[in-house]
DNA sequence: AGATAACTGGAGCAGTGCGTCCGTTTGTGC
DNA sequence: GCACAAACGGACGCACTGCTCCAGTTATCT
């Protein structure tokens, strides 16, 4: 590690990194993250000693998988916020970020983390907040969102178009985006109607309830 | 299972029964619904055995556990659709599920089929989404929701509320209602703003896509 | 071409989950 | 009280997962 060898990796070795690389993107893009490390292997057609010595545990897999795609993401993030309009920075962010949860079943995981993945990119989490904060902070002071309106509430957008369950890509695309459009709407500042004072819960006992 | 025994189920058979349908209810309500059968056994101070012997297969188990939840689940969205004002039902609708959710990790996915429960309430789910429909038509005909608002919408709302974390059941609630609130805002009938364009979207090469 | 270090693949290890078997305990009817 | 079927509990089998070991292969440098 300190000193480089006389010989550099071998080309088959590179290879055979891209290719890993590649397959298992695929393979967690449309099954999840919840892939097996065997799966991977079988096909990238290699062993699996192969995938782990250029990859030496599951997660350092996934963070090689999803590394440019959360940076590119942190990215448009990054751009939105320096968005003069914040409402279209808003937009911006809601859809891209959308639009990649439903490409990549493994992205979202990836990001906001799930069984598989404690805290891979937490740091990038963190910055993403952070610029989540300000952004949603000055739209709230130009009056384009409702008054309430706060980052808790994007993080809470952002998360629910979490897992839209669609047969196929384009489907799944469409889903997210019609709810991403609803919650758009919802979020717009408008006095028309009150924030929905979601009246009376009728039929008492309807909750059993953990029963704890 | 044709005659009757002579012997009637022994009473500790049928106290232990109850006992393992309460535990499991309390741990998929704050754990979700991956929770181990020796888990279970563990917290009920039972064997296995016994619990298999009471239900024949973990998805067994889970159906007993959610069948009175559902229930209460189906009979709102009842209720909701009947009621006359189809808005008000929306409302309802969403209010309880949404809170159902909230409180119960485990019920959700029961409801809604998950990785662990493939099939199960199946019926039910058809039911409501039946219902579902009649309720979103009515909606839309008289007028009180967008007029492109359609079933599929209030699906995609009660399953975007799918799992929103949070740390303690009661943050997870206000979250669940506030997505929820934002959500029916953003359903409502509204010429104002028309329902988001989302146009541009700025830096190509976001999404490097599953290269598959 | 030949030496050699790096790379490869599949068997194997440890851990975990669901569901079962069987010897032991216990409630129940007489 | 006693006999006995029913219920119990924990060890066990089987399948699967992340990860490692080691003998065989192969690209690269001279």
């Amino acid at each position: 590690m300190t000193t480089a060898s006389t010989r550099k990796t071998r080309s088959d070795a590179r290879h055979n990194c891209a290719h890993v690389l590649r397959v298992a993107r695929a393979l967690f893009a449309t099954d999840g993250l919840d892939v097996t490390m065997r799966e991977v292997a079988r096909r990238a057609e290699l062993g699996v000693a192969t995938i782990y010595r250029h990859f030496p545990t599951r997660e350092a897999l996934i963070t090689a998988v999803f590394a440019d795609q959360v940076a590119a993401c942190t990215a448009t993030v990054a751009g939105a916020v320096a968005d003069p309009d914040p409402w279209r920075g808003i937009i911006t962010i809601v859809d891209e970020v959308c639009a990649q949860q439903a490409l990549d079943r493994g992205f979202t995981s990836a990001l906001l983390g799930s069984a598989a993945t404690a805290t891979v990119f937490a740091a990038e989490r963190a910055d993403n907040a952070r610029a989540l904060a300000e952004l949603t902070g000055r739209a709230r002071r130009q009056g384009v969102v409702r008054s309430d309106f706060t980052a808790a509430d994007l993080g809470l957008v952002l998360s629910a178009t979490r897992d839209v369950t669609a047969p196929t890509p384009d489907r799944a695309l469409a889903e997210v985006r019609r709810l991403a459009a609803l919650l758009l709407q919802g979020m717009r500042a408008r006095p028309a109607i009150p924030p929905e004072p979601l009246p009376r819960r009728p039929p008492p006992g309807l909750a059993p309830g953990p029963a704890r």
